[in-house]
DNA sequence: ATTCACGCTTGACACGGTGTCAAGGTAACT
DNA sequence: AGTTACCTTGACACCGTGTCAAGCGTGAAT
């Protein structure tokens, strides 16, 4: 691919990106992202097969553009369980409004086509590895609720911080972000935390 | 409407219901509803007006097959915060598995059309209003967390018992209904009732 | 200067799913 | 026999996705 060619695939990611970030209103039909590169809609056909890899390539480029493993870096590097957990709380639910536009059209997406229900199940299972490796240092510090079991601790977090979760308390509730990532911190804790604090 | 049209009416509700209850596997358009009702497609558009209506004619079908209102009636009648906090996850959780299929074709819906958004927004406020009686219970009894706002708290019951949360643990994670129910219990406490237990 | 390849445009089309329309059939009631 | 209510059949428009073929402009190679 030359560098014009280069230059409008990324036109058309950026578009795709700041049109679903504009939220369900905004509707992003092949034919709407395309005019918003300022591009024909065939022009999209021939730098994405489908919809569907086009959204999946559009996370990609939020991710690089995010330095979405920068944000992650912190909380792998935090010390002590409960710390560690905050930490990343606070990493992945810092960047799910980065994400949610994308996110949400690939979910809806993922209702009748396989390929958006594996890409957004990749997504999902690498964020609960996250929720797993805090779980971890929260059981090697002793600090798990007692009785919990590890994986189902795992769950209960990773439901917790679902993209779903963010929605609802945010746009639904009104919750700021900063209200968001402080009571999921604290619920996160009452839920898989033993009570010595 | 007739005997017979009343009757044809119910067969197009059940055999949409059964259909949806198949999960995401089993298509559910119109004209597989047609046919699983063994009647033709134009048949169901001569008794609802498209297929949003028809979703939402069966979620008050299903309400009235499965007595919501007696579910809802024990945990209204419960005396005590936290145990009217219990009483009313156990039946509005123990109803979700029943609504499960309409509610996720209709939240589907609620992404392009209007009426299946109200419709669905609707129940919800409904949902909502149970969880304030109950945190108001809660603060009658004077047993509401330390500092925490009576409309956070709605908010965040509200939020740990939404549908998806449901799918999440029961679907993805494959918990039991059971330990669907008791953990969200658990949870729900540990989110807004005082630790003076 | 001509040729060639590349990236893009234009305009047409097929397909699947929703919703509409017109005409006709059938059973029951009168 | 005639009317009415309910249903069927088959056609069609619309919208969004994805495909196809032909053509255009520009820059680089020869």
């Amino acid at each position: 691919m030359s560098k014009s060619g280069e230059e409008t695939r990324t036109r058309i990611l950026k578009a795709c990106w700041t049109l679903l970030e504009q939220g369900p209103d905004a509707p992003a039909r092949m034919s709407d992202i395309a005019r918003a590169a300022g591009v024909s809609r065939q022009a999209v056909y021939l730098h994405f097969p489908n919809r569907t890899e086009l959204l999946i390539a559009t996370t990609r480029f939020i991710d690089e553009a995010s330095d979405i493993d920068e944000r992650l870096a912190t909380s792998r590097a935090t010390t002590g369980g409960p710390a560690r957990l905050d930490a990343y709380i606070e990493a992945w639910g810092n960047y799910i409004p980065v994400i949610h536009g994308v996110g949400s059209a690939l979910m809806a997406m993922a209702a009748t086509d396989e390929a958006a229900r594996a890409a957004w199940a990749d997504r999902m299972a690498a964020m609960r590895h996250g929720c797993d490796a805090a779980i971890q240092a929260i059981a090697r510090d002793r600090r798990l609720r007692p009785g919990l079991d590890p994986v189902r601790a795992t769950d209960l977090v990773w439901t917790l911080l679902s993209v779903r979760n963010w929605e609802h308390l945010v746009s639904d509730c009104g919750w700021t972000q900063d209200d968001y990532v402080s009571e999921i911190k604290r619920l996160a804790r009452a839920a898989v935390v033993a009570d010595t604090d």
